[in-house]
DNA sequence: GCGTCGCATTGATCTAAATCAATCGATATA
DNA sequence: TATATCGATTGATTTAGATCAATGCGACGC
């Protein structure tokens, strides 16, 4: 059982006494490896920072100098050519780790999708700690592989899937990643713009539209706006996703 | 400095006597980061296994059962859609670990290019030396970032270059990692057909082709027969790997 | 030496998606 | 209340790369 201090204890400036206790994410993000008894070592080092939408969290190019945990919000992470083509690796929501970085440098950008809060920890103390905290290193080992694992899905995605395909997987995997967040299972909400699908998916905004209203007109989705579907036909949607059947 | 047992050893049928401490990938693999008065933890559930070209050392859907380390050859490892279409994820060859899986069931295949030697550990036996030799887990991360950084590379490839961009970025990166291995730097042997280079490049064989002639008409590169290379500018081809310029 | 089989290359044609170009809302601004 | 502005949608046209179709070229078995 966690010590209830939050409230009770007088609000020094700037500083939540416990942070770590009453967090959203506790049992979701790599946080989860940690025992409680040892959240301090976390709490004492880590600095929670917001983002407004469209905020950079991380310049491409800059030092790789902390990692960061997702604890409210949406993020997108993206790589560009010097002449301004740019592709989404990837979406981040709450409980969602970021800064996986080979070498010293980050080499890929990090923005926020709508208003987003971040545990910051210095990549020094984070390094110490995975020594300290085996479960922590064994934690981050297996959301390195999950990363890995749809890096690779994205690869298939980008290298032989049509557009209907790759946009029907785009709707199907957020939308499986939004009930896993307990979030309503049968509508989706689009935190991002069509551009930022088109530069996850390969494609353009216009043949991302165009999809969308094929979807629709299918009745496999209805769109209640821009930025939000509901899914009407989800075994129909994982088909397409996959390319199986007509 | 390593014991010099082998050949002063008695040869029992299949079993060699230290394999490790004369391995040629001792210092590039994973086990660089095992402690020679620890190889024997290795050494002693290790299985030495052999490929011929085209056979596969990973059926996509097999139970995750154990964890490979290329020492000789090349490999590529993919992933198919259900009527067949296919991506090459990515290109091993000696020195590289294979078998990051998310949960007990591969869903990735993996193949020999060549003729292939790997040492194979039952996934069982690696989790438990990964809880005994921290600085084996760490060396898993470490390598585990550096695929992850790879695979983020490669979606920009397949999301927003050219073909010509494609093709000189994959010479570049198997010169770059040949040269790592201690293998000329100008001259790149090809040890997978073009039908693998499109399914990594998401392409058709044709349109390699055509590039490949092209860069040869550029005199980027000479071919020396279909399955190896000099590279006449390197400039040249990194500047068309990245898009820049004209 | 001679067919055959598996790549690789080259050419002709087609097409899925890109590009170019309005238009349409919704939200913000004066 | 008019008026930019930004994102999404829809339409017309173009194009990079796919598809379809030979042909070339070793390596291998007989």
């Amino acid at each position: 059982m966690l010590r209830q201090t939050s409230g009770s204890v007088a609000n020094v400036a700037n500083v939540i006494p416990d942070p770590c206790g009453e967090c959203d994410v506790r049992t979701t993000s790599i946080c989860r490896a940690v025992p409680s008894s040892k959240l301090s070592a976390l709490a004492d080092h880590l600095v929670v920072k917001r983002f407004a939408p469209g905020e950079a969290i991380i310049f491409d190019g800059d030092d790789a100098s902390a990692v960061y945990n997702l604890t409210e919000g949406a993020a997108k992470v993206f790589k560009s050519l010097p002449d301004g083509r740019r592709a989404v690796i990837g979406f981040l929501f709450a409980g969602d780790f970021l800064g996986f970085a080979e070498g010293d440098i980050y080499n890929f950008g990090a923005e926020a999708l709508g208003p987003t809060r971040v545990c910051r920890f210095p990549r020094t103390v984070f390094q110490d700690l995975l020594v300290r905290l085996p479960e922590l290193e064994a934690e981050l080992l297996e959301r390195a592989t999950h990363e890995l694992d749809a890096a690779q899905e994205h690869i298939l995605l980008l290298s032989r899937k049509t557009a209907m395909e790759r946009v029907s997987s785009l709707i199907g995997s957020l939308a499986k990643r939004a009930s896993k967040r307990r979030e309503a299972a049968d509508i989706v909400r689009f935190l991002m713009t069509r551009a930022d699908m088109a530069d996850y998916l390969g494609l353009t905004t216009e043949t991302v539209s165009r999809v969308f209203t094929k979807l629709k007109g299918e009745r496999v989705i209805q769109l209640l706006d821009p930025s939000s579907a509901r899914i009407l036909r989800p075994e129909r949607l994982s088909q397409l996703a996959s390319g199986d059947v007509g």
